[in-house]
DNA sequence: TGCTGCCATATGTCCGGACAATCGGACGAC
DNA sequence: GTCGTCCGATTGTCCGGACATATGGCAGCA
């Protein structure tokens, strides 16, 4: 094979990783065809001066993004299809910006109040306790995308209007070193309210989408909860769902 | 500890399966509360009398999960969220059945068609090749909750109008041996046309939320394409996601 | 021809060990 | 008192090997 595969063992990067990225790269480019087998890991180790553990660790975390399958008795076969990325906890600032719309955002509320009951819930937080409250309109072009609401627990991360008007929460909470690890998410339709369709500059009674998500950060902990509204005429949810046997 | 934890080396079952197993159990069940730490993994697995690759391959497929946090250093941790499942390919069938609400299909087109230009393109056939055309509504406790529109390539599966009024189509493609592995889905909101009013028993121009999904095989392959519309006072989506860095 | 059983092949599971990187607290220097 | 350093603890990475098990093709037999 003419994949130029080879590991830099001076590297701090680990081995396993350099591997998967570069069988990754080789997939991305077409270098490794959809059904193409990848040789046997033995012999794969051999050549690259591996062991056999850690190129199916690098194997591994190919199959777990949906790049690879394994099959027992014939070999590791290089996915044929449209997967591209697996899913992720998508920021609409960033979908926005990877779209090329221009995303804005106008602050409307940015303070400290009571928790509603419902954030209170979501955030594990006795209800009435203080926490911060950001709603914000999302635009894109100028135009009107989303209506955001959102609580966060207090003292997490001290939220400037100024930079939630330059980028998304997402981020924020990001660069404050709050890693992000899963979220529960409803995602449902209704009628615009009258102030809803005000806000977005929809009809009265015309379909919104929604989504409520409550977001936890790698140790289980709630860091945010927040109710959207979305026009479904300028945006849709898209997922790239996968399976775990 | 009392955790009960012991393997079985004359079953069939992978040792790491095992006890990946009883620790998910011992964690469903209390025995391991949210934010305690598991014990090093050098004496978990002398304790065991498992070796600490095996004992780490338990552990790691808990930490995918979401169920448990690794910190170098300091140890492995239980999540204390609200995190129950990853997500999963949603069945509406299975999904409504297990809500308690005694799901039921009314078949309304079963037979084979040229492929309109969408269908195609996201199966992956030319336009016009002969493919399984399928329309259902669905319902629960006789009300309709579901208009489903899907096609499938031809000679995967045959599909009897009775199975599909008794259970799932994604049971059905399971029991034909089709391991499901992927799925790119598009979540978006319309108002209801007259024709789709009067199929879901809603008035024209009430809001609907509408899915289109493209599944694939663990080859990549794709099985099923689909376009459904829901009424969002009777069902929404609900997610789990996770990220992983 | 058609079925059966064997066998090479490849991944799946498991072991025991070694060293590196990181975290958190204890200790000491300033 | 505060800061930086050291150190024990724990996970992260990597190795080389062993045997188990499923797959698919081939040869032999009915």
């Amino acid at each position: 094979m003419a994949l130029g595969l080879g590991v830099d063992r001076g590297s701090p990067v680990p081995l396993y990783f350099q591997l998967s990225q570069q069988l990754e790269a080789a997939i991305e480019r077409g270098a490794l065809t959809p059904g193409s087998l990848l040789g046997n890991e033995i012999e794969l180790a051999a050549r690259l001066g591996l062991s056999r553990p850690t190129v199916r660790q690098a194997i591994q975390s190919l199959v777990d993004k949906g790049l690879l399958v394994r099959r027992r008795g014939v070999g590791t076969q290089v996915v044929h299809s449209q997967v591209k990325r697996p899913l992720e906890l998508s920021s609409l600032y960033d979908d926005l910006a990877a779209a090329g719309q221009r995303p804005g955002t106008t602050v409307l509320v940015n303070d400290v109040v009571p928790a509603p009951a419902e954030a209170a819930a979501a955030l594990g937080l006795g209800e009435g306790s203080e926490v911060h409250h950001v709603e914000r309109l999302r635009l894109a072009h100028g135009e009107p995308i989303a209506y955001l609401c959102n609580y966060l627990p207090p003292g997490l991360l001290d939220l400037g209007t100024r930079q939630l008007e330059a980028t998304g929460l997402y981020r924020l909470m990001r660069g404050a070193g709050i890693t992000l690890h899963s979220a529960r998410q409803s995602i449902g339709a209704r009628a615009a309210t009258a102030a809803e369709a005000e806000r977005l500059g929809e009809d009265p009674g015309a379909p919104l989408l929604t989504m409520r998500r409550a977001t936890y950060d790698d140790t289980g902990r709630a860091v945010e909860y927040g109710t959207h509204t979305y026009r479904p005429s300028r945006y849709s949810f898209e997922f790239q769902l996968l399976v775990r046997p």
